[in-house]
RNA sequence: GGACGCGUAGCUCAGUGGUAGAGCACUGUGUUGACAUCGCAGGGGUCGCAGGUUCAAUCCCUGCCGCGUCCACCA
């Protein structure tokens, strides 16, 4: 029996581990089409956050909803070894064990550490997607430093490289100070903060004066410390103010270095002086002045932690001194020299890193780089020409804006924890990159070779996901079957690191796009909008909500708003809405079994007579069409929308209450036996339909209902052969607007238990009376929910249709707010028909609007002025 | 500086060229054996502002105001 009180952690766990068990996640339909997404994958020592519950709920609806639509349904799992952000938590734990730090203990023991940490922590976010019922196929799991994953990663460097869209290069990087390796572009966030724009005067050399009789040239930083390594001043060619100084020096302050005043189209006459100090090793600008301009070459002042160090001209008293401190120290310095014009603050951008959150600094390095611009031509036009389609569109937009402007990819990393690079060098600097050191010794000849100490980025390995998981690049059936994947659900905020590479890798290696559809859902933030951190205190833990609530309402909740990629406002209230929404559909199921309702053998429903079970059959089947253009519309939405309202609103409300006439004691037993069919036949259907969204509490009701197999592999309803009855809909419509139309007359008056049907009726078509008569028991019974034993009295005037219905009701609480009711009726069935009357006068609108349009308005207002008319009449009889 | 998104009921959000919708909140009411995690009824909106197109605009177009996001080399 199922039991009067719903508790989802009664059932969740012991479905998850029979569905796992029994290996229901597998791809088993060999003859079928297959659906392939391949999951995002986790970070392998992370948690789950609730920004992973909505990406993977809205997957595993899709993998959900397509296995009961017959498709051969894969989900390829796996984890992510998350290079920076694993070492970086390694790092913290061994410094928090008071334990050697990283390049104490050296690279191998640090790297089983890792390991270690990795055993330890990487079933956490695997067992939370359990939790969230997540229906991946375990069986297969992969992780991007498993065997394999290593050899694909290999093998595309190694191509790359060959291919010549893969090389190495000495330009400048973002560096992180702090975590002493490169970062790409993407990973360096600016933000505004306050500081201060200090201008300097140049003094110069030679005694050269400009035309305004000044002896220097006055330029501004917000760098003041960069000065130690400027090579030049840039002027614009055709500033006339600089003219006479082309070609000249000046004296670089402190250092006593003499500098070039060049002419470069960098420098932008309107922006301050005109003249801008060219400090190539240290700013991405004046690099590129450098590389026009050669000659002013390049001195580097910082190391790898970003502290002076030595370096042409810089006074032995600057060396190891911070960035910070070396700034002040120049300024210091500059003013005894009175070289300083003046210092205005003012609110600049600065660049940090998005992991160590740091100042980035650009620094002059050698790193492994991959053309992007080369690869991303076939990545551009894949998604002009819709081999694959973004939903929402408008990322298109934003994918091709980044495409068309993208920077050479830094994929080198100077970290420990990940895939190092099949690069070995010899003695005099060759380079030889193979996918083995005995490979690359043989092209070397009988020299020793190093290997490349740095690691590869992250998302060069992510960027292989979707054919590497499948075995690639063995020729394996399952990349034959599984690529390119169906859809690829993802946050926008990862477009640019993780769907642009996979797009451009999976095109170059596959010839094939990696997936047809990329969904972008937006971000979870708290209830008030604020985007939720850890250090902001307002994130909310899934696996909490899961114990609280149940994993389907939390499944429900992040369905029903996942609105078209929007961001989603998470509120608690929200939560608990739909949990009693599981709470309501438990107790329906929990009524069928009490009154012998049983899941029905047959997908197809029962041939019905009784119109309210014609009526519920059709009902589900335009609920099944709409959830299935919720679906080919990815508007997930619409899908809890049109389940929600069916179950509550059509089949708890109506359907259920309308069908216990007919199972009473002394009913027909051919109309119940009739009407339990179809009840326990819609049921099914709604718990089929329910399942993608809520698979935990409709597994459990699906078998409470019958012996059966499991529902996670069921068929979905066959809406096209669902009969459709108008004729019942109709009478259903107009026996609910009856009732409702009683009910909402029910506060002012008491209707008597002896006021037997049918009522006194005036004007009733003899379809009325039928239907009347036909529906007698379920308008008694719903129509009366607050009757009691009173006298008889008066009667209640009551317009529904085209007829006036006289009901005896008990006593009068309030015969005024009765007719209040009516007035109020009344005014609005006026106005509707004179809005009407006046559209119809409009020769605009009979003549240009759609003819239904026009054919709709002229029996509105029939019916309008109709009732107008007996509300009038209902009000004169009540006095 | 570019690009995009949003502004509809107290809150969170759907929606449509032709009578404005949902959930929650609110008010009133109800202990009929599925469900008080519930039922029933009710109040509440000049659809940001101003123009334009149209017979008709919350919806299409333009401008403005407000909020948010992403990208970008203002030294």
């Amino acid at each position: 029996m199922i039991d009067r009180i719903f508790d989802p952690a009664s059932f969740e766990q012991r479905w998850y581990a029979h569905w796992e068990r029994n290996a229901r996640f597998r791809p088993a339909r060999p003859d079928a089409q297959p659906f392939t997404i391949v999951i995002p994958p986790p970070n392998v020592t992370g948690s789950l956050h609730i920004g992973h519950a909505l990406d993977n709920t809205l997957q595993d609806i899709l993998i959900r909803w397509h296995r009961l639509n017959g498709r051969d349904a894969r989900w390829i799992v796996g984890t992510d070894h998350a290079g920076i952000a694993t070492q970086m938590v390694v790092e913290r734990r061994l410094a928090e064990a008071q334990q050697p730090g990283r390049t104490a203990m050296g690279r191998a023991a640090f790297e089983a550490k890792v390991w270690e940490w990795k055993a330890e922590s990487g079933g956490t976010i695997t067992g939370q997607l359990r939790r969230l019922g997540a229906s991946c196929d375990w069986a297969n799991e992969r992780f991007t430093m498993d065997d394999g994953f290593n050899a694909a990663v290999i093998k595309v460097f190694v191509e790359l490289y060959n291919q010549k869209l893969l090389y190495r290069d000495k330009r400048l990087v973002n560096w992180d100070p702090k975590l002493k390796t490169a970062i790409s572009d993407l990973e360096v966030e600016t933000r505004e903060v306050a500081g201060t724009f200090t201008h300097i005067r140049y003094p110069l050399a030679d005694g050269a004066v400009l035309d305004s009789g000044a002896d220097h040239i006055i330029v501004a930083t917000t760098r003041p410390e960069t000065m130690l390594g400027d090579t030049a001043v840039a002027v614009h060619p055709e500033d006339a103010r600089y003219a006479s100084v082309i070609g000249k020096f000046v004296e670089l302050p402190i250092t006593g270095r003499r500098i070039p005043i060049i002419a470069d189209e960098h420098a932008d006459p309107e922006l301050g002086s005109g003249a801008v100090k060219i400090t190539p090793a240290h700013d991405f600008n004046d690099w590129a002045v450098y590389e026009r301009n050669k000659a002013i070459g390049w001195i580097n002042i910082l190391d790898a932690e970003a502290n002076i160090c030595v370096a042409d001209g810089v006074p032995a008293a600057y060396v190891g001194l911070t960035r910070e401190a070396a700034r002040k120290q120049v300024v210091a310095d500059l003013e005894a020299l009175d070289r300083i014009e003046r210092i205005e603050n003012k609110t600049i951008q600065m660049p940090y890193g998005d992991r160590s959150g740091v100042v980035i600094e650009p620094w002059l390095t050698d790193q492994w780089y991959v053309n992007a611009g080369e690869l991303a031509k076939d990545a551009l036009a894949a998604v002009h020409d819709g081999r694959t389609r973004f939903v929402p569109a408008t990322w298109e937009k934003t994918y091709f804006n980044w495409m068309e402007n993208i920077q050479p990819w830094c994929v080198s990393r100077q970290l420990w924890w990940g895939h190092r690079i099949p690069a070995w060098y010899a003695p005099d600097g060759r380079v030889f990159v193979a996918e083995t050191q005995a490979e690359a010794q043989a092209q070397a000849g009988d020299v020793a070779l190093t290997r490349d100490e740095d690691v590869l980025d992250t998302w060069f390995s992510s960027a292989l996901w979707p054919f590497a998981t499948l075995g690639w690049p063995a020729e394996t059936p399952d990349v034959a079957r599984h690529y390119p994947g169906d859809v690829l659900v993802t946050g926008f905020d990862i477009i640019f690191f993780w769907v642009a590479r996979m797009m451009m890798q999976g095109l170059h290696f596959m010839d094939e796009v990696p997936f047809r559809t990329v969904y972008c859902h937006g971000l979870v933030r708290d209830a008030k909008g604020q985007k939720m951190s850890k250090s902001k205190g307002n994130t909310v833990d899934p696996l909490v909500l899961i114990d609280k609530y149940g994993a389907d309402a939390l499944r429900f909740t992040l369905t029903a708003m996942e609105t078209q990629g929007r961001d989603i406002k998470l509120n608690e209230s929200r939560i608990e809405g739909y949990r009693n929404f599981a709470t309501k559909l438990w107790n329906a199921a929990r009524f069928a079994q009490m009154n012998g309702i049983a899941g029905h053998p047959d997908i197809m429903p029962p041939a019905a007579t009784q119109p309210v079970n014609r009526w519920i059959i059709g009902e589900v089947k335009q609920t099944a069409r709409a959830l299935e253009q919720a679906i080919a519309d990815f508007r997930f939405d619409a899908y809890a929308d049109a389940i929600y309202k069916l179950v509550w609103s059509r089949f708890c409300d109506w359907y259920l209450e309308l069908i216990k006439p007919l199972l009473a004691e002394g009913a027909d037993a051919d109309v119940a036996a009739e009407t339990r069919s179809t009840a326990g036949w819609a049921l099914d259907q709604i718990l089929v339909m329910l399942h993608p969204v809520m698979p935990f509490l409709t597994e459990e009701l699906w078998h409470q209902l019958g012996t059966r197999d499991d529902l996670i592999l069921a068929q979905w309803v066959a809406t096209a052969a669902l009969p459709e009855d108008a004729a019942a809909s109709a009478d259903i419509d107009w026996l609910i607007g009856l009732i409702s139309e009683i009910r909402s007359a029910r506060t002012e008056v008491n209707v008597p238990p002896s006021a037997k049907l049918p009522f006194a009726v005036e004007g009733a078509s003899p379809e009325t009376t039928a239907r009347l008569a036909a529906n007698a028991p379920a308008i008694e019974r719903l129509a009366r929910v607050t009757a009691g034993a009173a006298p008889e009295g008066g009667r209640l005037q009551l317009v529904h249709g085209e007829a006036t219905f006289l009901i005896p009701i008990g006593d009068v609480i309030d015969l005024a707010a009765e007719k209040a009711r009516l007035d109020k009726a009344l005014a609005a069935a006026i106005k509707e028909r004179d809005a009407l009357a006046g559209r119809l006068g409009n020769p605009g609108f009979t003549e240009k609007a759609k003819p239904e349009a026009v054919e709709k308005a002229r029996e509105d207002h029939e019916a309008r002025s109709a009732e107008a008319e007996r509300l009038a009449a209902a009000l004169a009889r009540l006095g």
